[in-house]
DNA sequence: TCTTTCGTTATGTATAGTCATAATCCAGAA
DNA sequence: TTCTGGATTATGACTATACATAACGAAAGA
């Protein structure tokens, strides 16, 4: 018998447990057991058992041993898209329109949510994104400009203000919360839906090196599906 | 020196990304090099370079080498709670009434999203989730006894039928899909909000072995936030 | 000039052996 | 009886080596 690689290693444990052989709960055979029986170095064996950790499928303990989790970690990866290339994936044709650019100071909600002093300045921009000429986000961004002054000089017509700030801090932290809000007037009248409708929102952070950049509101047509798998 | 851990080297690496020292799109080097700056063994490299492409920070391919991502892969990671543990977890008192339980057949839409055929015994329930005794969350759920019969005798005044299905599917695939919806007179009544309210309304397959085992809705009260981190 | 072939190269995977570390368990002391 | 300190054990990590594989690129051939 031909030794196993770690994926076939991986498929077969996993097999395993999908199909109940191992229930949740119970002691799996140690590495040494398993290297025997898949003729394979235990760093094989080892290294397929990492990756189904990471999974949330098993949980090991040294000396314990390893077990098949009770109840698996369970979550869900979003991919978080940049507008304009979530539209033309679609294969839609993208635009947008810049619908106000101003340097402010920092009333006290948004300086708490930047970390910034009260009246600091910083900068706001209203952007309105378009997929086949139809509405379909409105940005609604605050950049912190203690943190990136270049914002002054940006042009925000080419590039939208989330594609600029992308290239300005390529490996960002960013916080994500998701709500639901209705439409207030003006609201309604950019994304040509009614007042009163239910908008998806996305509320987001972006931090770099324990400054906050930006924070930014998302708003999406009424019917906006944000879809994701485990 | 010291040889270094893998995980010294994945952070050292990462430090240099961060930093500026490697630009996006700029070419890292390779291995062997890495190794002998390390004092470490081309598989210490290897590992901590492997978990930075996870975390979609680098790219690698084979002879042409390993680069820094210019578009960062941006996934967020939510938990998926069971909505008992999230409420207890926050510190409140758990509660919830079977408001209705049946055996209905399928639908055209239903059957569809079931992936069963139109007319097919499902069973539907509806469940109000309560955190220290306010509505916290209205689940409208449809189970394929196809897939489960066991549903048929499952009592589900003790536990909520969520924590019944994670006792029988463990380890499903989940398509989860989120948007925002307006209360109808219904369910605002049951959620204790306004008729026309926003409500954040989260829909999930549950699948396990190719068979849609559940299909359900859930939806929060207008003040709910969904979070997460990159 | 265009195409195919093949050598080179960097990553991908596997191996055996070693040492490190955390956790369990048990024996013996207080 | 309770506590403490090893002995044991399973995972965690690292090394050196080897071969596999994908892809680039240059040389050979049409």
């Amino acid at each position: 018998m031909r030794s196993a690689t770690y994926r076939e290693i991986k498929a077969d444990l996993l097999r395993r447990i999908l199909g109940g052989e191992w229930l949740p709960g119970s002691l799996v055979p140690n590495e040494q057991q398993l290297a025997q029986e898949f003729k394979a170095a235990r760093a094989t064996v080892n290294r397929a058992m990492r990756e189904l950790v990471d999974e949330g499928i098993i949980e090991r303990r040294r000396k314990a041993g390893t077990r098949v989790r009770k109840a698996p970690v369970r979550t869900v990866r979003f991919a978080v898209p940049l507008t304009q290339r979530e539209i033309s994936e679609r294969g839609s044709a993208y635009g947008h329109t810049l619908l106000m650019s101003e340097i402010v100071p920092a009333q006290d909600w948004l300086a708490e949510r930047l970390n910034v002093t009260s009246g600091a300045e910083v900068m706001h921009v209203i952007c309105l994104h378009s997929a086949d000429g139809e509405p379909y986000q409105l940005e609604d961004r605050w950049i912190n400009l203690a943190a990136t002054p270049a914002a002054r000089e940006a042009d925000f017509t080419q590039n939208g203000p989330m594609e600029w700030l992308v290239q300005q801090v390529p490996f960002s932290d960013v916080e994500v919360s998701m709500s639901a809000a209705l439409a207030t007037k003006e609201q309604a009248r950019l994304l040509k839906s009614a007042l009163g409708d239910a908008l998806f929102r996305v509320d987001r952070r972006t931090i770099w090196r324990d400054e906050v950049v930006a924070y930014v509101t998302l708003l999406h047509r009424p019917d906006y599906q944000m879809t994701g798998r485990y």
